[in-house]
DNA sequence: ATGTAAACGTA
DNA sequence: CGTACGTTTACATG
């Protein structure tokens, strides 16, 4: 299909011209209340379930019913000519919630972006355009489609057209003819309004005869052949339903006039002008970019509105010129590149601390080339080789650490990359979810990058035909995208001050980060072998005596059956609710313990432990090298705070808390040809960065003093000395402290503590009555980021926190609490990212071989080479303590051992 | 086959 | 009703 329908060539009048017409305001108003709003927000908090719902039906119907034209029409305000006739007029309903407001003028967007022509006009009612259309329509021969969830327009049905009812949902459809709303309502469309005038309508605050409903309405006006004739005789109706016929005639008429939709409205527009025609592709794009639809919907619309292959790459703004090198060209190519930045894309596949090379793409300002490896000269690889190695050759690369860790596995080294759009991009805006090369250029280019399909998957052995035009279309495509975005990222990047950041602390850190992963940490897989076969007997054992206490076996693992043992059958009180019934989580089954004390909850507490643990290992097992290391993947473009993130396997959540989870520590070991390993963390690091940016001369004090922190500042909240601190103090100042840059409540430190909210609230005033420095930091905090958008690390990253101004109360706090924790967890990881960089330097000049596996956020963790111990440990100590210049001392602590749990300190 | 919710591990 | 993550399982969708 193609939705551009040539009026002139004639082709349309082989089949008749299909008039789609939906009534904008009643269908996404029913999409707003049919799908849950918390489920459809983007991360600036705009709502988007309207939104979702009308688009859904819309395309449905486009791709269903494929109509030749189509148009929408919408309410302009409630200030028409029935609420001129009648004051009361919709007067019950509520207001209409800003939720749903703001989304119309979205719909409207969408719609100019799709080019459907959207009409609304003063004084009337979105039904009373449609109505006008249709009438137009079906005398100029058209069949005519209405889709609405406002059953006025059943009046408007005929033999021709047809109106589309939403049953439940978006999804179902009910299709109204003129034999459907006879069998429904025992009356023909025409007479529709007639029964609604007898029933009335509440949503429009029409009242109706009491005690009528369609049914005996429907018998009425068959009886005596229409409202007018029941009028003219209501004296002869019997029974009480009579006497109110009678007493609320006046009522009837009124109702009948209102619902009467008007016909002849004068439109600018008339059904001829609303023939389909191309859309907006780009703008379309970007509006369903912003409003994160993607997935499922976003093929369903592109699916139905650009059917055939259309849209090369080329048509949607990139056009290049460009050459397959032959065998034996690289090195004159490369050669006349000169100086200025060169867009690579590496086409090959990485992940586990290696990868593999396939092909390169290169773009300039000036043109762009590919060049498959396979066929290389040795003069070509050389050449290669020589220009990647060449630091004063300048590449730019999107995301660039898994291209780097496959040329290194290649044995080549990379050099020169001067920036990475995929970190310029996080750096720009941390708190996206993706950072792919075509989400990118869309956003930014508003270009869409399609990969060319060649036909075949990509073979995991790179032996499919390298010289297709396809693949090294598409890699030149990429490497031009890359240099393109590079400019408009490299002045966003200035713009918001992220240079450094960028230029200093994470363009340098990709670098590190693939040596780490590289490296990977050994593991004694014999260790965690046994380890795992304990904990699956223990699993055994504790499943065993879970289903001897309730005489049945069920799935300890299934939410929904434990729901239906604790709360049913053994009648234990409810716990918190989650959205599908009542939590059954470790806290709450521990709570339930305590009030039971059911053997029971004994039993499934013990085997979700066990089972975890196995799991865990079991999953770490999987993921063994072939060398015996796990090569993780850090991924550095994850977190909004800043932080790294570890994945394939996560090593950033090994158990450590209790005494059977670090068994599984006990794993991780030194490799071959090293002697121990070493792990240096910071202590409290959160704590100090907010001593140092709250300058509060208390907890500055606290920390130069040396002592026991959480002693300390229990001490001065409750006003005793240091070393008559009580257990519990101590405890309850702990976390507190710890809370703090979490936006802590008092109900949750209530909860954490298991004392009273009032307690809990108490300690609060008191600790900020000591304290008096932090509270009035994080209050700034807060009110900063209102005023100017954002949050700041003391790198100046920045996250924008466009909720802080909602008016809903949960985002808007939401909000608040990541407006507490970001700089703090933010500068946090910005001090160990410099950490990372400056020991990595320092082992590199003392010429130590010595080397980094881990950072789990406060802590790293080192493979010791013999004899290099205490060269390593001072030079650990030195470089982390001094990775910042706070007013209060950075501690680090470190310690060494076989294994992680036991270099642990 | 794919997505979401619940649960839980870490800092 | 405390931030930041990733993984697994069960279960509900298509």
């Amino acid at each position: 299909m193609s939705v551009v329908v040539d009026r002139v060539s004639g082709v349309a009048d082989v089949k008749r011209d299909r008039l789609l017409l939906l009534d904008g305001h009643s269908l996404a108003y029913r999409a707003f209340f049919a799908l849950p709003v918390e489920n459809f927000s983007t991360v600036t908090g705009q709502n988007t379930n309207a939104v979702y719902g009308f688009t859904s039906m819309l395309v449905n119907v486009l791709r269903d019913e494929q109509p030749t034209h189509v148009a929408v029409a919408f309410d302009l305000s409630r200030q028409t000519f029935r609420l001129e006739e009648y004051s009361e007029y919709k007067a019950k309903r509520n207001k209409t919630p800003d939720e749903f407001k703001s989304q119309l003028p979205l719909i409207q967007r969408l719609l100019d972006a799709l080019h459907i022509r959207h009409v609304s006009l003063a004084g009337y009612e979105a039904d009373d355009i449609i109505a006008t259309w249709v009438t137009q329509g079906l005398e100029a021969g058209m069949e005519v489609l209405i889709l609405t969830g406002d059953r006025d327009s059943l009046q408007l049905v005929t033999e021709s057209s047809t109106v589309l009812y939403p049953m439940r949902g978006v999804s179902d459809l009910a299709r109204m003819t003129p034999a459907a709303v006879e069998e429904k309502y025992g009356v023909p469309p025409a007479r529709y309004p007639e029964i609604a005038a007898l029933v009335g309508e509440d949503s429009d605050n029409l009242p109706g005869i009491p005690g009528v409903g369609p049914k005996t309405a429907a018998k009425w006006i068959n009886t005596y052949d229409g409202l007018d004739n029941v009028i003219t005789h209501a004296d002869q109706i019997k029974g009480k339903a009579g006497d109110n016929l009678r007493a609320h005639l006046g009522d009837v008429m009124r109702n009948r006039r209102l619902n009467a939709l008007v016909r002849d409205l004068a439109l600018d527009v008339a059904p001829a002008d609303l023939g389909r025609v191309e859309w907006d592709r780009a703008a379309a794009l970007e509006l369903l970019d912003e409003l994160e639809f993607r997935g499922e919907i976003r093929t369903r619309i592109t699916d139905v509105l650009a059917p055939d292959d259309d849209a090369p790459v080329e048509e949607s703004g990139f056009s290049l010129e460009g050459e397959t090198l032959a065998p034996g060209a690289v090195g004159d190519y490369l050669a006349g590149l000169g100086t200025s930045p060169v867009g690579v894309h590496v086409r090959g596949a990485w992940g586990s601390g290696t990868g593999r090379v396939d092909g390169f793409g290169f773009a300039t300002q000036e043109g762009a080339a590919y060049v498959g490896v396979e066929g290389f000269t040795p003069e070509d690889e050389t050449a290669l080789a020589e220009w990647l190695a060449d630091a004063d050759k300048p590449k730019i690369m999107h995301d660039a650490k898994g291209p780097q860790l496959a040329l290194e596995a290649h044995g080549w080294v990379l050099r020169g990359l001067v920036t990475d759009t995929a970190l310029s991009a996080y750096i720009v805006a941390p708190d996206q979810r993706s950072y792919d090369l075509a989400d990118l250029t869309l956003r930014y280019l508003k270009r869409e990058l399609k990969q060319e399909d060649d036909g075949g998957q990509d073979s995991l052995f790179g032996d499919e035909e390298v010289g297709g035009d396809g693949v090294a279309k598409t890699s030149m495509l990429f490497a031009r995208a890359v240099l393109d975005l590079s400019v408009e990222l490299d002045s966003a990047v200035e713009a918001s001050g992220g240079h450094r950041l960028l230029a200093d602390v994470e363009l340098p850190l990709l670098h590190q980060l693939a040596k780490m992963e590289q490296v990977g940490i050994a593991v004694d897989t014999e260790h965690l072998d046994a380890l795992e076969r304990h904990f699956a007997g223990q699993m055994k054992q504790a499943a065993d005596d879970a289903f001897a206490v309730i005489g049945k076996e069920i799935n300890l693992g299934s939410p929904k059956q434990l729901q239906v043992v604790l709360f049913d059958e053994l009648d234990m009180p409810k716990t918190k609710r989650t959205k599908t019934g009542w939590t059954t989580d470790a806290d709450a089954l521990q709570q339930l313990y305590v009030k039971t004390e059911h053997p029971f909850l004994l039993a499934l507490l013990r085997h979700r432990d066990v089972t975890r643990l196995r799991v865990t290992i079991e999953g770490l097992l999987k993921t063994v090298q072939p060398d015996g290391r796990i090569h993780t993947t850090f991924n550095q473009t994850i977190a909004a705070t800043g932080r790294l993130s570890s994945t394939e396997p996560n090593l950033q959540n090994i158990p450590v808390r209790t005494e059977e989870g670090r068994g599984i520590r006990k794993g991780f070991v030194v490799g071959d040809g090293f002697e121990s390993l070493m792990t240096a963390d910071y202590s409290q690091i959160e704590m100090r960065i907010m001593a140092h940016l709250s300058e509060d001369e208390l907890l500055i004090e606290a920390f130069r003093s040396g002592r026991d922190f959480h002693s300390i500042t229990a001490a001065r909240v409750f006003g005793v000395d240091p070393d008559v601190v009580s257990v519990e103090q101590r405890a309850k100042i702990k976390a507190m402290n710890y809370g703090l840059a979490y936006g802590l409540s008092a109900f949750g430190l209530s909860q954490q503590l298991a004392i009273e909210p009032s307690e809990a609230r108490g300690l609060m005033d008191e600790y900020f009555e000591t304290f008096g420095g932090i509270r009035d930091y994080l209050q700034g905090l807060v009110a900063g980021a209102r005023r100017s958008g954002y949050t700041e690390t003391i790198m100046g990253r920045r996250r924008y926190l466009p909720d802080l101004l909602s008016d809903n109360r949960q985002r808007r706090e939401t909000a608040e609490r990541m407006a507490l924790n970001a700089p703090i967890q933010g500068s946090a990881a910005d001090l160990i990212k410099v950490a990372m960089l400056r020991v990595q330097a320092a082992l590199d000049e003392a010429g130590l071989t010595s080397r980094m596996l881990l950072q789990v956020h406060d802590e790293l963790v080192f493979e010791v080479a013999a004899g290099e111990r205490e060269a390593l440990e001072a030079l650990v100590r030195e470089q982390m303590g001094s990775a910042a210049d706070l007013n209060v001392p950075l501690d680090v602590s470190v310690g060494t051992g076989p294994s992680w749990h036991d270099a642990a300190h």
